[in-house]
Formats: C-alpha cells, structure tokens, sequence
DNA sequence: GAGTGTGAACGTATTCACAGCC
DNA sequence: GGCTGTGAATACGTTCACACTC
C-alpha cells in the first residue's frame, strides 16, 4: 500500500503506461523518460509524472524511471500480480467474441465460467469454456471465489443479471448492455456503450462538417502527433 | 445550431438520457421532470438540468419536459436526424460482433462496409455484407461518403488502419485495438479498450478487498438505488 | 406548489514553471 | 545539463440553493 488515495482519472491512466512499459521491456529498453513514455502514451509528460507522482518517487531525476521497476509497482497498485477470477453471462456475439478476447487472457485475469439463460446455448463450447445454464450464477461465483462480472446480455436482462451477481457476491461489474443499473453502493459498475461511442463520434462529425476533403497522400497520416502540439 | 460550445462531459450524457426519452416515449409518456429523468438515467437531477441547459431552454417550469419534443432537440444537437455511413476495419471476433451488434442498426448509422486483409475472410457474408479486402477502403469510404470508422483489428495493425482512413478522408474513429494512434488533430478518436476496463475493475476488487461475504437475499440488489443517497 | 434555469461555491483534473537532485 | 517531483495557477465539472416562471 502506498498512498491510500488515488485520483480516478489516473487510475484510468494506468494500464496505458503499464501496456506501453511492457512494450519498452520486450524491446529491451531498461531505462525510459518521462518524455518519452508521454509520447508513446499519448499523455503530456507533466501529467505522466504527476500521475506516476501519485504512486510514490519512483524515479530517479536527471535519469528517468526504470522500465521493469516502475511496471512492477504499477502491476502492484493495480492488482495484477493476483489472478482476477471472471464470469461473464449472455453469450451471444459479443460474449462470444469477449470470451475469445485476448483482453481476458493477458495477465491478471481468467474466465472461469460463461453464462447463457438460452437452453440452446448452454453446453455448447465457446474459447474451451461450455457453457453454462444462467441459474448456475451462484454455484460458479461462490466455487471460483469471482468477484468480476462481465454482462453481455440485452438490455432487457442486464438489470436481472446484475442483481443475481451481486447476490452470488460479485462486486464488480463491466456492462456493455445498454441499460441503467442499480445496484448498492458498495458494487461498482463501469459501462461500455457501443451506441453511445458512435453518437458521441456523430456530434463532432456534424460540428466539423462533413465539408473535409479527403487528404490523398498516406503520408499526411504521420504529419501530427496527437498531444505533441 | 444552438450554443456552439457543449462541455464534453454533457455531449458523452447525452445518448444517454435519449435512450431514456425514447423508452418514456415508447411507454406513451408525454411529459417527465428532471428528477424522473435523473433517476432513470442514474445522475443527479442537478446535473441533468444543467446538461439540457445547454441546448437551449426547452423545459417549461412548474411541469418539466414535453419527451417528444426534448427528444428531438437532442437529437438534432447529436446529428442523428441524418444518417451516417460507418466502416468498419477487422471482421474477427469483435467485428463480428459489432457488425451485427443493434449498436450500429439503431438509428442514425448505417454500416456500409466490412474490411478485413486476411483474404481468407474477404468474401464470406457478415450480417449481410460481403467482407472486402482492405485495399478496398479508399473506394468505399469515397463511395459512400463515410466520415466515422471502426478499427476492430490486433494492436499491431491499428496504427496503419489509421492512417489509411485518415487519407481515405474518415474524420471520426472508434477504435477496440489495444493501440494508442496518432493522427491529425482534425480527427477525433475514441478508444474503447476491455482489458483496461478489467484493470480498472481489478484495482477496485483489491482496495474494497476480497473480504465481504457475498449477500445471500435476491432482495439485497434492490436496496439501494444508484446516486440517489 | 411544482419544477426549471442558473449564478456561486466547491471539488477535481490539467497545465505551468521551477526548485531540487542526480 | 538533464529530468523528476511538486506547489501554484488555471480550466473543467459538479453540486448547491434559490430566483423565477407556469
């Protein structure tokens, strides 16, 4: 434990910096700037280093940090170094492709169980996993000890869904259907809503106007680098 | 056009209280207030009226919101009173998953294309689209006037997508890949990335620890309602 | 009375700029 | 000289509380 507070917009951060020092440590680098992780993460480098600030003085002035030291505390703060259990319930398309997902297969985290409310589905195997009947949501939960729950179910189910997991214990929940739920405050929800990404990408395509000519030379693709201005 | 400038923040609500109205509307409601609204869309009725402020005085005091016509104004506000065509780049999983997904069949979006470079894909049907080869993208973006791309491909390929929209004239990304991209400043990009999702999760898991007995009534997942202590 | 719209207060996040250390 | 760590300044977002309207 470090400093028990830590502000949510960094936390966020984290698993960027975490990716790009994985990278760095693949390609051998043992050393790296605020500067440059900043660049490679798309980030200022005065925000980099007030984020890493946050997690203790890990690095050394006139140097920089150390690539697999500072990967290391931040696989720690984030609590990667321990095997996160996963369930996740509604197997069409999306679970399907989820579960196949190479997000849930890096370090830190396992799918333990897949679960599907239609007799139809269960049984069948999806990424060496057979699925499951919904009502096993309790058994599954309590054997593995899960405390992350994944909902790709419809809208409609979500709200059923998300109050069977946090009776069988889950604690976390990621949701990509389309609906609001409630749940006690002590569960936390982080949603992700394809329709509302797309909208949001909709209002700026009609601020800016569809009036842009195409650039016809590739190279003008590498002409900016985001946040380097 | 209304005041040329909305916070982000209230833009990334909006879709959010739409998908509400519309069920409201859906439900032969004709009229809500900013509580109802509020509660239904789990943020504070404060910070709901300040968000459709922004658009423009369409409340009526004493009564609250006429839905069909807030309905619209939003709407209008997002662009999704036309239609935008969208490709989409990567038909594995995941571009299975979202081509068929009702994300991109609600209104306002149209998917026109389905790209992918592995050539054993192109050709097979997808949601009733032929995939085509990535070299096609160009031509089909031209074609069909399209402004916001898909980026559903592995990390490493990403940034070259990138750039090739970018020069085929797509203004708008979503991007699923693992990748931080870097383009032209007068393109918007947002990234959607499941295993910093996880992360997040993750980081919660280990601060509230893993100590709280699962509840074992079904009625516990009512108790609380979300941002409404 | 009921409920919106909004200035003012508060809290959070980002940027700046530089002191301090290697 | 180079680069981190951080107070101070700024920008952004949320909450409060109430004037104003129907």
């Amino acid at each position: 434990m470090t400093t028990s507070r830590i502000p949510e917009a960094t936390i966020a951060r984290l698993p960027v910096y975490l990716r790009a020092l994985t990278s760095m440590a693949d390609s051998g680098a043992s050393t790296c700037s605020s500067e440059h992780l900043a660049a490679v993460t798309g980030v200022s480098s005065a925000k980099l280093r007030k984020d890493l600030s946050h997690l203790g003085s890990y690095g050394t002035r006139g140097v920089g940090y150390d690539v697999a030291y500072l990967r290391y505390q931040i696989t720690r703060e984030l609590g990667l170094s321990q095997d996160w259990p996963v369930v996740i319930v509604g197997i069409g398309n999306l679970g399907h492709a989820l579960a196949s997902s190479s997000g849930f297969r890096s370090r830190g985290f396992s799918t333990v169980a897949l679960l599907d409310a239609d007799p139809a589905r269960t049984g069948q195997e999806v990424a060496g996993l057979a699925i499951r009947p919904f009502a096993d949501l309790t058994d599954v939960v309590v054997e593995n000890g899960a405390g992350i729950g994944v909902i790709t179910t419809p809208a409609l189910a979500a709200q059923e869904v998300a109050d069977a997991m946090v009776a069988a214990g889950i604690r976390s929940i990621l949701n990509f259907a389309p609906a609001v739920l409630s749940v006690p405050e002590t569960v936390l929800v982080r949603k992700v809503d394809l329709a509302t990404e797309l909208q949001i990408l909709a209002y700026h395509e009609q601020r800016q106007g569809p009036g842009e000519e195409p650039v016809d030379d590739l190279l003008a693709g590498v002409a900016a680098e985001v946040e380097t201005a």
